[in-house]
DNA sequence: TCGCGATGGTTAATCGTTTAAATCGGGGAG
DNA sequence: CTCCCCGATTTAAACGATTAACCATCGCGA
């Protein structure tokens, strides 16, 4: 039971290969008449007939794939929610896309980027599950667009988060509650990892935006799980009465859910005693906390789409500076007016 | 500046290009003088060859690579542990993974199955984030693993959690800590979602081994997720004093965060006063917790890999009964003895 | 009657490899 | 000195589509 090829259909139907292509292909159907093209679609539906790409893709040297070379696909959720964008658009297109997990090895993505091109994918798209500047993989093809991180040097189409406008946005809601003593629960120095900086400096606009002094015990750093908003929540409100902190900004929603612990365990009820805003809006966290966390959710989904409507060619992109993709507030229920200060 | 072929290749040393092919592809190159080989490979490389996988798949027939469909890659971070898993083998082999997110939908399954057939994939790998009993899209290839879910009529290798031990196991667990009332926490009734009704099998098992009388008020129903597990605590919880559990075994680790928040609420201590499991090993919430949840996880990435190796053929498997992969206990912190009983 | 443009196909080259079969020079056996 | 074989390489035929170039037929106007 041999594969059936293009030549048994046209036998079946009594004419050429070439007639076949053209109707089952749609190029220059217009020039074959109705009656054929009928008798060909029922000679290829009779025989069972499936266009083979790999001998279209030798011929145009088009593959309708695209290789997607991501350093960690396991660990996050923000991972599958790219993909899924990236794929939505790729099928949208008749696009395949070729998956490559690098678990961020140098090595493996050398690999993959030779694999990838060795597989003729029409472009690529290089994805990080955090926002970084990397620096990219040797022998990287011209049209790769890059995804949740951006090329040291530029010069090749971006997309990330804008995270600066986020961190501005989880500050102003946090003063528009009426609060004045807004700490930020920061990630460790890194300087691969930038929204960090970057949200840093949008809660420092607001602030300043505010009229609000910026009081340096507020802003704390530590490591960007529980644990670490758990430790850095203790040490802001161990701090005396008048310098306490009536609202916490985190890093992440991991980190907000360090400090609600904290919060529990010293008595104080979200957001009647203590606000809190948190980033990332990760669904198994941010929307299962009680009460709900009002976060800053990621743009994980456009960007995946983003980036494959611009590898696909079917949208522009600037190739010197990425796009900074929206990051919109989520807003439930952790964050509130300031509890009632002291002589009022 | 066109593609280098094998034909520049072999003029640039002096040699046909079947020449070539046989050094490049090492097959029959031990009947290519050393000289000649070591011309070609110095030859390839000044030119800057490249092999074109689509040309050679053609001659071959074989594309080394895998199509892998999914239900929904985009809103668990198990879809990441199973695609990793597949991922790292199909490396490992050499072999590409063309990945195909369905959402679910038995039409984009079926240009799915389509697509990647015509693409040539030697095998795929079907899978679903959630365990279950599936009925195969129509035109699924033989040589198909399923992945995390079971084609109803057998005839496929499947892999799937071992979720009646792992009920089993945590049921065992709790037992062992001493507690005699112990409630199950179970997701709502879905035939196709089996592992409720694994879990649910291997609780019994274990109380009837342990000789603890099934008590059908400890057995309650509700959503899957936090809130869903705060229901069905409040119920547990508001049993009588002598019919209230020590012990809840939740579906899954979002339910048992319910459960620690109504435990919170109620002024109970995790693990003095209620001892809790919980499933999945959520890394974000089990870990994470306050304090961290005894927990039974999922062998995702494990059966990510199983599931490449047996579509590689690197693995025989059995294509009526699924292999149950073992769903190893997570000992943290939540379980501990049951409160002094009264009058002790 | 002839020429010409449509109309509706067909022929054959091509994409870049692989590989079975043919070739070719040289050396050893008879 | 032949003949045969062997090792090293080449020739050429696939693989299964696409597509530029070509061709046959028909109808129609001059």
């Amino acid at each position: 039971m041999a594969r059936v090829r293009m030549a048994d259909v046209a036998a079946a139907a009594g004419v050429s290969t070439a007639t076949v292509s053209m109707v089952l292909s749609g190029a220059g159907s217009d020039r074959i008449s109705p009656q054929t093209q009928e008798r060909v679609r029922a000679a290829a539906e009779a025989v069972g007939y499936k266009l083979d790409s790999v001998a279209r893709s030798l011929r145009t040297q088009k593959t309708r794939m695209i290789g997607l070379i991501s350093d960690n696909v396991a660990t996050t959720p923000f991972a599958g929610r790219m993909l899924a964008g990236a794929n939505d658009v790729a099928r949208e297109h008749g696009y395949l896309v070729v998956l490559v997990n690098t678990d961020g090895y140098q090595e493996q993505e050398r690999q993959a980027v030779d694999a990838l091109s060795g597989q003729r994918v029409e472009a690529m798209v290089y994805a990080r599950m955090w926002h970084r500047v990397v620096t990219p993989p040797a022998g990287l093809p011209a049209d790769t667009v890059f995804l949740d991180c951006r090329p040291a040097d530029g010069g090749w189409p971006a997309v990330v988060p804008d995270d600066r406008e986020g961190g501005a946005a989880a500050t102003r809601e946090l003063v528009a509650a009426g609060h004045r003593r807004i700490a930020y629960v920061d990630a460790p120095v890194d300087d691969e990892v930038v929204a960090s900086g970057l949200r840093y400096a949008g809660y420092r606009q607001v602030l300043a935006e505010a009229g609000i002094a910026f009081d340096a015990a507020l802003h704390v750093r530590g490591v960007t799980d529980a644990w670490g908003g758990r430790v850095a929540a203790e040490v802001l409100l161990d701090l005396p009465a008048e310098r306490r902190p009536t609202a916490i900004f985190c890093f992440n929603d991991r980190m907000a859910m360090g400090a609600y612990t904290v919060a529990h365990r010293r008595g104080l009820v979200v957001p009647d005693d203590l606000s809190i805003v948190g980033y990332d809006d990760q669904q198994l966290i941010a929307a299962e906390l009680d009460p709900p966390l009002t976060t800053v959710a990621l743009p994980h989904y456009e960007m995946g789409r983003w980036a494959m409507e611009v590898a696909l060619g079917v949208r522009e992109a600037d190739r010197t500076d990425p796009l900074l993709m929206d990051c919109p507030m989520i807003l439930r229920a952790s964050v509130g007016p300031p509890p009632t200060p002291v002589g009022t």
